[in-house]
DNA sequence: AAAAAGAGTTGATTAATATCAAGCGGAGTT
DNA sequence: AACTCCGCTTGATATTAATCAACTCTTTTT
């Protein structure tokens, strides 16, 4: 079967085994969409109407103030769900634009189908919970670095946890997530290697 | 009945009405507990035993850093859960403090009792799975307004939205919350009223 | 009642980071 | 191949907020 990513990632979460039968039903309730490089999944001003989960590429959540600058919020790579869920959720119009870094695969479920299979499959509130659960935990770390850590600290610990988005995403979005200038980022980098 | 605080909480957010039965077992799940003012409800080092929901006063939940400043993450105020969910899920020791900042009383639930409510009454997991939600906007939230938003505009932010929290908590713990020395937020406030 | 501790304000100085500006080199476009 | 754009670096300067210090006014403790 294709998608077999979406699978273990669920299986994996839900501490359960999805039958072939409800994997089929779930891969009915979503629609595999490709996005290129640049392109956006979702548009500040609109609703957030789907949710998507990776197969491959790399996606930015963001903000773009007064000034015309963007703020990076999130950062998603393959196995990893996209979505402004405040907006999905309440049904308000999104602050934030979501876009691909790279060309990528997504399946989209909207947020009734979402609903749906989360009713009638059992290992997905089981998977919703944990993620919901492992969200909350993620950015209360991230909200304790951006508030009690200086830009070097932050940057420290991203390099100890999430390699990964050091390797794939260029430096200036590294930075906007980091909630630093280009610059700084720099500086800091050169620093750090001083080391 | 006593707590019917509690009561009216979880029938809101879980969107049902718990009978009397049910509430009757949960009250019996939950131990009542008062707190000193300044009296610790968790500290750093030992693993997150209790959820705990405030009945009445405030708490802050907080790290301490190398050189003793606190940095509060979370504050919290009657029909408030709190406690480092983080390290009740984990089984990890927690990084933070929780203290009460006025006498208080609180239900203290155990992880174990917490979860077979959620798994016997069925208000109880559609009130958890709302409250993870909420939580995670929250803390969304907090973090676009900490990497995009100055001093200022965070004070703002928080003058507008949780307006509580300036009348019930003294000034320096307001300017950690905010992630601000209480100098600066002494200087910001000043500014604002000349407007 | 006196003393001590805590909360808030204000001023002077320092440190961290942003901003502005210039230049380099690679990737993609025509 | 030439050109343009983009990402990154580096330097000089400006801005923001932290730090250090002093003082006032409450509140708490002795």
């Amino acid at each position: 079967m294709p998608y077999e990513s979406l699978r273990t990632y669920i299986n994996q979460y839900s501490g359960s085994e999805l039958t072939d039968e409800e994997f089929a039903r779930i891969l009915e309730a979503c629609t595999p969409r490709k996005y290129r490089k640049k392109q956006y999944l979702l548009q500040a001003g609109e609703v957030c109407k789907y949710v998507a989960f990776v197969i491959s590429g790399a996606f930015r959540m963001y903000s773009v103030d007064d000034k015309g600058v963007e703020h990076i919020l999130h950062l998603s790579i393959e196995n990893w769900w996209v979505a402004d869920r405040e907006s999905a959720l309440m049904l308000t119009p999104s602050r934030y634009n979501i876009d691909a870094v790279e060309d990528s695969e997504v399946l989209l479920f909207t947020s009734e189908k979402m609903q749906d299979l989360v009713a009638t499959v059992p290992a997905m509130p089981k998977m919703m919970a944990r993620l919901d659960q492992r969200n909350f935990i993620a950015s209360q770390k991230r909200l304790h670095a951006s508030i009690s850590l200086t830009a070097e600290e932050r940057y420290l610990e991203l390099l100890n946890n999430n390699p990964v988005f050091l390797q794939r995403f260029p430096q200036n979005m590294i930075a906007s997530y980091l909630g630093v200038t280009p610059e700084t980022l720099s500086r800091i980098r050169k620093k750090a290697l001083q080391k």
